[in-house]
DNA sequence: CGTTTCGGTGAACACTCGTTAACTGAGACT
DNA sequence: AGTCTCAGTTAACGAGTGTTCACCGAAACG
């Protein structure tokens, strides 16, 4: 005990001394030092665990089939360190899915902000939705291979999610004034299909090979076109039809 | 090495000769012997298999998160007979999804056999289709969950069995003579949607509480109301528009 | 009948896993 | 300055993993 703390001490401070000795860093000394507030690196390493998981997933590796060693493993960090941050493998799924409805969030202020486009709405809203599904490629991922795959709790989650993300684009066409005929569950009802679209041709997006632009193009289109039928079938909804 | 061989028959012997000895019988003696034929006992334990990773999948799992001595544990059998069946886990999800794709091929069957419903027609489908999902409930769970979710090789499997459904599915529009105005490619793509929609409604379907006939029935008419808009935005549909 | 086939068995292999406990040492606090 | 806090570390636990190998014995076969 007194004996074998003093070995392991020694051959730490042996390691220092040495410099690189082959052995890899751990964990603590891959941090840039410049950041001295506790907090910060404990927020950073927790960053570490979040990503590290996403980019285990990014292969095609479903959340559940995670491991918590695996995680710590490539956020290089030792197993223990795990219950610094997170209870278990759950706890860590349910920030992923807060920070996904963060990301989905902005997404709907971006599209705010920009206005309605001029002309070809659709056409126009699919590219800067692609760009968007590139640009958070990692987080999309997760939650649309959760979404219906997961545990019940992550599951039960993200639905949360995508139906907060579904009324709050019902609550934008009705202040935009597109589609003023109709009521307010009548949106909801087609923003949820349109979510729903949305989120499967993302799942498309991400597992197509890259550098295959006909078959992208091919997605784009079939994608515009299938937004196209629910518009036109939106515009001539005539309530308690 | 031929004393402990000799140990273990001694020991199996013994537990023959006592009868019930309290120890759990082995997969084999599970098998009514009613049945003779070798092969037809072989292909039950493969069902058995098949049949046990759907169960353990039942309660939320992912396919990926099983483990081969999982099931066959599930399966009354002992781990290494699993390689008598399948290579590896993959080919046993191969065959599911192979399984799942002849299921899916009844409903179009089922479908065409009993026509074109009388009134209301979309209401009726969606009736017909909620019964067939509870019905082969293990097999369309599996699929919706491992449609996004589950490994590359499973998630292309699915892909090409859902495009057929699709396919299929257009063809019998086409020749029920519903939607006369749409060209082929258009249909397809309108059917993708369909089919889309419709593995989300299962997925909704399948993971509501049990007995919750108020949420059930809001489920059934969100469905119900998004079918209606996509086949009226179809029926308003011009080509090239 | 004797021989072969082959689905199922049991033991052993070298792993990985989640979780506990005690310990370290640099930053935070007084 | 001295004390405390706490993110990160080492060690160890029991349990579960995929895969191998030789083996069994009843059905299938000549």
């Amino acid at each position: 005990m007194a004996y074998r703390r003093h070995k392991r001490v020694v051959n730490r401070l042996l390691k220092r001394a040495l410099g690189t000795d082959g052995t890899p860093p751990t964990g603590a000394e891959l941090f840039e030092h410049t950041l001295v507030s506790r907090a910060e690196r404990k927020q950073r390493t927790r960053n570490h665990l979040l990503e590290s998981a996403l980019r285990l997933m990014e292969e095609g590796r479903s959340f559940m089939s995670l491991g918590l060693r695996e995680v710590t493993r490539a956020a290089g960090v030792v197993p223990t360190s795990f219950y610094r941050h997170f209870e278990d493998m759950d706890q860590l799924a349910l920030a992923l899915v807060e920070e996904t409805g963060i990301t989905l969030r902005r997404l709907l202020r971006e599209a705010r902000q920009a206005g309605v486009p001029p002309i070809n709405i659709i056409r126009h809203s699919v590219q800067i939705y692609k760009q968007f599904v590139e640009d958070h490629r990692l987080h999309i991922m997760f939650m649309a291979g959760e979404r219906w795959g997961g545990s019940p709790l992550i599951r039960r989650a993200i639905r949360y999610e995508v139906q907060h993300f579904a009324t709050e684009m019902a609550q934008d066409l009705r202040e935009l004034n597109l589609l003023p005929a109709l009521s307010m569950p009548t949106l909801q009802m087609i923003c949820g299909l349109v979510v729903n679209t949305m989120l499967n041709a993302a799942s498309d997006f991400l597992d197509l090979p890259k550098d295959q632009p006909r078959v992208e193009q091919e997605l784009v289109e079939n994608f515009v076109l299938q937004l196209r039928v629910i518009f036109l079938g939106a515009t001539q909804w005539r309530e308690q039809g």
